[in-house]
DNA sequence: CCTACCGATCGGTAGG
DNA sequence: CCTACCGATCGGTAGG
């Protein structure tokens, strides 16, 4: 009656994500991969063409996801203090609902070879851009004091990027809850 | 004239420390550990009894100065608000001037084997204690606005312990400066 | 997706 | 500190 379970490419990049996460790109074997799917090593070869093209997709999709985010917000309409607002809350749930891909796009992407090592710490920085615009105008509109944007978009970033080494699902605090902090901790050090 | 060269282990130790905050412990050989110091790296077990003590004692060194550094202000006499600041710019010169140790107490710990990977996690622990403890009599003196003490050390570490991954010594900002920049910023959000 | 296997590299030891 | 080496494991391929 049941459907025979199939694995699917999803699924090994799934798989990977969570090990790589957890374990390190370095600290992770193919044979420990196919362990958790249920396969031999060999048998990933199948659905990929090596562990390196593992680590990159696993890293696009934890990219697609943040770029996807501030490409919405900086081509909305809202006011810089909404926009900050709307970055800290998607990247918050972005953390929350995919942690696997996150972690290992934030932590791992030095493991890549080049070229495309270079290009995840470009897309990075473009994210990291997108807050920097955003403060800057906040900041011209007189919305907060006067610091250097790059610094702040440095500080925000970092209270968000730690997001991954502490937040637990079985927290008392809802994502919700914990944005609305961290908007009003990294806020308080804009005023 | 000149002394001969001979490798000590303390030469060892310091190098690990760099491979294994640059590559990951499980991206660093001990035959690429060896080539750095132009050793075989059979011969660096003249020096250690293996990888993983070799791990510990880098973390340790770490370890040691964050904890030296929270015994030394909590002891002291002064009001919460300068026991932060010290721990602020106590943790920004750890950081300036040995990353190698700080980034792998900070990144590799998990890699140790048990129970050396739990102490070291208690040690963290132990350290975040601290900030958590300075905040909570700062807002108990009325310094500062109620905020969960638990979640302000956790934005504060994570602007602290985020700086290894931007800090450039040639950067603009001396370590005094950045320490400075980042009081104001943590404590703009507990006001 | 498995079996059988490849050459390379791993952490580490023996003996000097 | 080196030479010579160990068994284990690595990423990956051939063939089915």
């Amino acid at each position: 009656m049941t459907a025979r379970p199939r694995t699917t490419k999803d699924d090994v990049v799934k798989a990977a994500g969570k090990l790589f996460s957890e374990r390190g790109f370095h600290g992770t074997s193919m044979r420990d991969l196919g362990g958790v799917l249920g396969l031999e090593g060999s048998s990933l070869y199948a659905h990929i063409t090596g562990k390196d093209q593992l680590l990159l997709e696993v890293i696009s999709r934890g990219a697609a996801m943040f770029q996807g985010l501030a490409d919405e917000v900086l081509s909305s309409q809202d006011p810089p203090d909404v926009k900050l607002r709307s970055l800290i809350h998607g990247h918050v749930l972005i953390v929350v609902d995919h942690i696997d891909e996150a972690r290992t796009f934030l932590n791992e992407a030095r493991f890549l070879p080049e070229p495309q090592r270079t290009r995840v710490l470009e897309l990075r920085r473009r994210y990291q851009d997108a807050y920097e615009e955003v403060i800057r105008r906040g900041m011209a509109a007189g919305l907060w004091r006067q610091h250097p944007p790059q610094l702040m978009a440095i500080f925000i970033l970092s209270v968000l990027n730690a997001l991954d080494r502490w937040y637990r699902p079985q927290g008392l605090r809802s994502p919700q809850d914990l944005a609305v902090d961290i908007y009003e901790f990294v806020t308080g050090g804009l005023s």
